[in-house]
DNA sequence: CGATCCGTTGACAATACTCAACACTCGTGG
DNA sequence: CCACGAGTGTTGAGTATTGTCAACGGATCG
């Protein structure tokens, strides 16, 4: 999995937005991956921010822990995304981030993200885009969290991770793979591992979610999108047509020429 | 009140790193300025993603609407703030935004946006930082949306208040203005007006936040803010410093020009 | 085999919601 | 100037949802 494999940028090369240099300074991106265990954290909560990651295989998240002993979960990254976007701008990490399971992640400076994003408005408002995206979910879960019952919430999150595994390939048969601990899962919704235990025993006994250790299989997903009030507007991966055709508006560019 | 005085654009002033055709162009963004009465609508969600607004005067919030008749309060937007980024990089709005008072905005158009972030990476950090910033309070938001009780979401919620308006100057004798109904402000935290009502009381005879309608006094900021477990790392205006020195790296300019 | 982690279930407690009645403010129109 | 109504906030009573604590069973792994 890479980042050309990102459904915004999938989206961008169906259109033909992207040069082969484009491609390759993407890529650039990615050239030393290391591996990861489960568990392990890329950072800490208030790290300096120096770097940001891309992530190739497994799954990672990031989260706050509260005095209270509580953690609260805030995004969820799967193969392709771009990990520590959210601190673009911080000085210090908002929100430690830590992997689920094993995969492999790839590093790159502040310095690669600016000369990518300088090198081409197309690419720049790509990576912004996947940003825009990613907190659009976390926006989605504030409605959900703080306006739906706990049954609600736990469909909205899987028909959503369904979704989302649809678009890179991780769904057979409306089964896929969930490495998280029902605390874990908890910890998103804001609800106690005990309550997201007896949800799931709901779901499933109103044929909705059927669940084998981290196997979870949708029967109907449409009926559970339904009772979760589901609208798909937010994961629109599809751009504004300004954005598929940025290459004419460059104006920085000539007029900082002239000045030189 | 201007996009100048935005505490982001402060900073960059303040370390010398705007210069005077920068603020010109920043400037060039506020030049249909439009009176607005008290819930008048901006946009509507799923509207078409035409515009972006500057909020000269009066606060301004976005929300959701659920089938229930429900609604989520998303953010708030005070003077100086620029409206709509959220939908950067969507073809359709995911929220609508209302006025809450009356005021008055500044529309501007996508290409007067992508004129701006192209003319200066400068001033393209400084309108991604802001909408970063913006995010990062609503991340905060679920973090306490989901984690805590009502009377730490609303203590929170005031303290974030106070903060922001002070900022701009808003606040005087720890006295500020708060222009939502008790059910705007259960909207924005999960909670119904009533519960919403019995904690502002709590709060009272606890003597930490005094209310006479839409007068609101915090007694004790630094108990409101104790108890609420606030941390304010996600309300930094400050920049890193490579954003600060941006004039350097322009090498899509550079490329761009020997193209030509 | 034992230890640990994870999930399940029951009993009970706490938090927040709903419904309803009432008070207060403010603007509007008689 | 008063009456009315709409909107907002307060308070009480009862309910619903979710949390906490605790005990137990099953899986996994050394």
């Amino acid at each position: 999995m890479t980042l050309l494999k990102n459904p915004v940028f999938q989206q961008f090369r169906k259109n033909g937005a992207l040069t082969a240099e484009e491609e390759k300074r993407l890529l650039g991106l990615e050239q030393k991956p290391r591996r990861v265990d489960a568990s392990d954290p890329l950072w800490h909560e208030n790290d300096t921010v120096d770097a940001f990651c891309i992530l190739k295989q497994g799954w990672a998240y990031s989260f706050r822990n509260l005095d209270s002993g509580a953690k609260q979960i805030l995004k969820l990254y799967l193969p392709g995304d771009i990990i520590g976007m959210r601190d673009f701008g911080f000085s210090h990490r908002l929100a430690g981030v830590e992997m689920i399971d094993e995969g492999v992640v790839c590093p790159f400076s502040h310095q690669q993200l600016f000369e990518v994003m300088d090198y081409s408005a197309t690419l720049a408002s790509g990576i912004v885009a996947i940003a825009v995206r990613q907190q659009a979910m976390l926006t989605e879960r504030l409605v959900y969290v703080g306006r739906h019952t706990a049954q609600q919430r736990l469909a909205h999150f899987l028909y959503e991770l369904y979704l989302r595994l649809s678009r890179i390939e991780a769904v057979k048969d409306n089964t896929f793979s969930l490495p998280l601990s029902q605390e874990q899962v908890g910890d998103a919704l804001g609800l106690s591992s005990v309550h997201v235990s007896r949800t799931f025993s709901m779901l499933r006994d109103e044929g909705l979610v059927l669940r084998d250790r981290q196997r979870i299989q949708l029967p109907d997903p449409m009926a559970l999108a339904s009772m979760a009030e589901f609208s798909d507007a937010y994961l629109d991966e599809s751009m504004p047509s300004p954005f598929l055709d940025l290459h004419g508006i460059s104006s920085r560019a000539l007029r900082d020429a002239q000045k030189a």
